[in-house]
DNA sequence: GACAAATGTGCAAGATCGTGCAGGAACTTT
DNA sequence: AAAGTTCCTGCACGATCTTGCACATTTGTC
């Protein structure tokens, strides 16, 4: 690779993302971080970025959406995501779905894992443009701008050609007796057919769908996997009978990053 | 081999990989790497290459050095984005293709129509997240993190189930002979799917993007409707020719270099 | 056909450039 | 305060570049 063509590559990668991280950009190129270092400075001095400690940015802070986006917050889910993205081993397969919590998870993912995430977000596909070693796969279909999920046939049928290790289930509702639920039968579809695609299912959930229940049953108590809930009262009891896994993740009052 | 048709080689190498490498060029050509540095110093002296340590690229549009060209960038993709956005009307179904300048014309768009938006680009998918009267169409597929598009056979076949009234298209080039083209093949036969699925087709081209040719064909001229260009210097004569109607974007922010 | 000029090419020497590494400073996080 | 990153500087080494020169080939002229 010509000195000349990376810092064209640095130079792409930072319109298309808004930001660069030194240490990738060495991986990815296979140079020295000296040599990332020395090439984000020679960019900097060209008014091509803003040098910042760890990487570079655009001279202009909000110009790329995606970095504004990539840029969310790790909010007070995060505890409960970092619970869940420790469940996945490297070079495995995994179907995230859509919602807050499961972004939360995609964005604690191991950058340093080589993964397959398939999910029908877009946010968390963008959410993973800074993340090399991805192999990222969309589930297209019907735009459902509420929920921030693709839904419809579309989604279902391409979802059908995929086989993953892991289901990192987004939930409306779990219940120890009613199981997952959710709250339209187009979602309930497409999550029953990930569900079958996959080996382990796992659910991360907030305090409030602990106990409630949707009209649109998922899967069955007994079909979860592991499940990760938050710190706090918990009656365990019915899922410990149906061979659930569940793990506490530590309560997370904690400085944001 | 002649020295006339070895440059001839040389050039076509550039343009077909986008980098040439001199000691590589030498082997292959049997000659010393001190002749090839003398034909890249002349092409580079004729514009046809840029020179850089250890061989050349493609030229790139140089920007003077200086950082105001990123801070225009908003602005001036967003003179042209409104431009596009105004050929939509209401109640049509659009194509909406990747790209920094899709993104600036899918924000443009008006929320108060009503549209059907088809796009591979999960970014735009969840910047139409807060337009109620859109309904979005994601296509699937290998996400590519660094166009931040969806592509692959998935891809291809998604959009091939959909008809548009109008395709805006995302261009690596566009140039009045060559038409319009993409840097990478599975780019291209995307992009082929999608203009033949719609009525309309729109090229949305900032100036750097004008007179420039990317290796791999997507559309002919004569298959434009719309092009959509900064304001400035510009030979409208070939596109004239071939039916393109024309459209300048006023310039937004004024810098005479 | 012969000769001289112009051109293309290869080689060598010295300058320049790019890179990785080591060590210490600066910064961030715990 | 301590530990862990990240950063910068200086250095060494190899790759690449430029320049000058010699030789071969082509071109133009007599």
């Amino acid at each position: 690779m010509l000195t000349e063509e990376r810092l064209d590559r640095i130079r792409e990668q930072l319109t298309v993302r808004g930001k660069v991280v030194a240490s990738e950009l060495a991986t990815q190129f296979d140079v020295s971080e000296d040599t990332v270092r020395r090439d984000l400075r020679e960019l900097a001095k060209l008014g091509f970025c803003r040098r910042v400690y760890g990487g570079a940015l655009l001279p202009t802070p909000d110009f790329g959406t995606l970095a504004a986006r990539t840029a969310l917050d790790k909010d007070r889910k995060s505890s409960l995501a970092r619970a869940a993205a420790r469940l996945v081993e490297d070079g495995q397969t995994v179907f995230i779905d859509a919602g807050s919590t499961n972004l939360a998870v995609a964005n604690a993912l191991d950058p340093g894992q080589t993964l397959t995430i398939v999910t029908n977000a877009p946010v968390i596909a963008t959410a993973l443009s800074d993340r090399p070693n991805y192999k990222v796969i969309v589930l297209g279909g019907m735009y459902d701008q509420a929920k921030g999920a693709c839904l419809g046939p579309q989604a279902i049928r391409e979802a059908m050609q995929i086989y993953a290790d892991m289901f990192i289930i987004g939930v409306c509702g779990v219940d120890s007796i009613a199981g997952v639920t959710a709250l339209d039968p187009g979602e309930a579809e497409l999550k029953r057919t990930m569900v079958n695609q996959s080996s382990i299912l796992v659910v991360a959930a907030t305090a409030e769908k602990l106990g409630t229940v949707a009209p649109f049953k998922v899967a069955d108590t007994s079909m979860i996997d592991h499940l990760i809930v938050e710190d706090g009262e918990f009656d365990r009891g019915d899922f410990a009978r149906c061979d659930v896994q569940v793990h506490v993740a530590p309560d997370a009052g904690s400085a944001p990053t």
